[in-house]
RNA sequence: GGAGGGGUGGCCGAGUGGUUAAAGGCAGCAGACUGUAAAUCUGCCCGCAUUGCGUACGCUGGUUCGAAUCCAGCCCCCUCCA
């Protein structure tokens, strides 16, 4: 490890972010003697970021309390093309109205990270829409296009890789990678940017965004980025029950959020609160010591802070706590996940399968019988024997209310109204 | 434009007329063991339904008692040639 001057540097290096830095000498220089302006780019392919998108944002974070200004580059250009590096099928295209409505969800889930505004080191949102768009094709050719070998490109990782294996690389992936590369000239012409972050697989395009930033503006900015996050099972971060975990309350709840925290594997745990919360190293430390059944005491303070950090301490205590009596004493309790059946319904005899389906713990009814005849769907802690049972009034407690479960972990709170 | 190869379930990948809802692997879910961990072993893994039905192998038709498998047209992808 590079010994760091700068705060910025050193924490990016002791918390597990760096992975490549273009030079990182000259970089710690510039986050020691001046305000380091940096920015990631973030694609609208999807109404929500997840937890993937989670080191990127962290690293901002950790910029801005360094004293230095994030910048929050939305490819509202670029999705219109569609990223191709390390895809293997085209994405599919976005109309305009939906980036937009994507973008506009997404900038939500910054805020909870990042404090935007106007002053110097205050986080500023940009959309690369905004330049890409007006490009014209012989212009951008003749200014831009100039700078860039084939010679060079074709040896970079992702490109050389697929060529060898004779996979197609298309005319528009070289072309994205320009684009890319003059966002990085564009904003270090407007907000005097310098330097760019990402995930491994960008290296290649952040290298040509610095490339060009020398040649064009004549300044040296630089390029860093971080590991691939994977589980210590090498399970890509963030794959779980029903696919991406992501960020937005409504698309994944808090409790489920804090449980996704509460499951990390004992391997990442001190991996885990370095990257994606605020605890000092030192109580790190002293959490990654503990020891067997203790390491739970550590992933209830991760899925504590990271809760915290997205949906706010409220919603961080509450999923605890509906952790604590759902796990410990089989209650059901605020927090948890609820979904509501009509009493009369009830009344007429409610299918117990449609109860587990319309909870969200099953899929379908299949699903479920079959989860019954493994004795894994429980009524309020006990296993329901028969796949058609019907809900009873009896199954409710005083607050109108049951629990289902489907193993020992996935639980729902069924409230009748 | 010409020649050849290919499009199969979330992914990879077998299958070239009949127990094929479709081998196998990965991912996922559940059970056992545990600590709401990992590893391991076991079961499950299209939908609806009380041994049945409906959908499904790029799309549309056709041949056949019967097709993912054969034929025709169309769409898309790849390789080589121009």
């Amino acid at each position: 490890m590079t010994h760091y001057i700068s705060s910025l540097m050193k924490t990016l290096a002791e918390r597990g972010y760096v992975y490549q830095v273009t030079d990182d000498a000259a970089l710690d220089d510039y986050a020691l003697n001046d305000t380091p302006i940096a920015y990631i780019g973030f694609d609208a392919t999807a109404p929500s970021l997840h937890v993937g998108h989670l080191v990127s944002i962290m690293m901002l974070r950790r910029l801005q309390r360094a004293g230095g200004k994030p910048i929050v580059l939305m490819g509202g250009g670029t999705t219109k093309v569609g990223d191709p590096t390390d895809k293997e099928k085209t994405r599919p295209m976005l109309s305009e109205a939906e980036i937009a409505s994507n973008i506009a969800a997404i900038k939500e889930t910054f805020s909870k990270f990042l404090a935007f505004g106007d002053g110097p080191t205050d986080a500023l949102m940009v959309n690369n829409d905004d330049w890409l768009s007006q490009l014209g094709y012989i212009d951008f050719l003749r200014d831009y296009g100039r700078h860039f070998t084939i010679n060079t490109m074709v040896k970079q990782d992702t490109v050389a890789r697929r060529l060898k294996n004779e996979q197609p690389y298309t005319f528009l992936e070289f072309n994205y990678m320009l684009l890319q590369a003059y966002d990085f000239l564009e904003l270090n012409t407007r907000h005097k940017c310098r330097l760019q972050m990402g995930g491994s697989d960008q290296w290649g395009n952040i290298v040509n965004g610095v490339e060009l930033c020398r040649r064009i503006n004549d300044v040296q900015s630089f390029g860093f980025t971080t590991p691939l996050i994977t589980t210590a099972s090498g399970v890509k971060m963030g794959k779980t029950v029903g696919g991406a975990v992501w960020l937005n309350a409504d698309m994944r709840s808090p409790y489920d959020y804090w449980q996704f925290w509460r499951n990390t594997e004992d391997a990442d745990v001190g991996r885990f609160l370095k990257l994606f919360t605020d605890i000092p190293m030192d109580e790190i430390a002293h959490l990654e010591a503990l020891e067997g059944a203790q390491i739970n005491d550590a992933k209830i303070a991760l899925a504590d802070a990271a809760t915290t950090m997205l949906h706010g301490a409220a919603a961080a205590e509450e999923a605890k706590t509906a952790a604590a009596s759902v796990f410990g004493q089989g209650a059901t309790a605020d927090g948890m996940p609820t979904f509501e059946v009509q009493r009369d319904a009830i009344n007429a005899g409610y299918p117990i399968v449609d109860a587990f389906v319309a909870s969200g713990l099953a899929a379908s009814k299949g699903e479920v019988r079959r989860h019954i005849k493994a004795n894994a769907a429980k009524l309020n802690g006990d296993a329901v024997a028969d796949d058609k049972a019907l809900l009873a009034v009896g199954d409710l407690d005083g607050e109108g209310e049951a629990r289902l479960s489907i193993g020992k972990k996935r639980h729902a709170r069924l409230k009748a109204v």
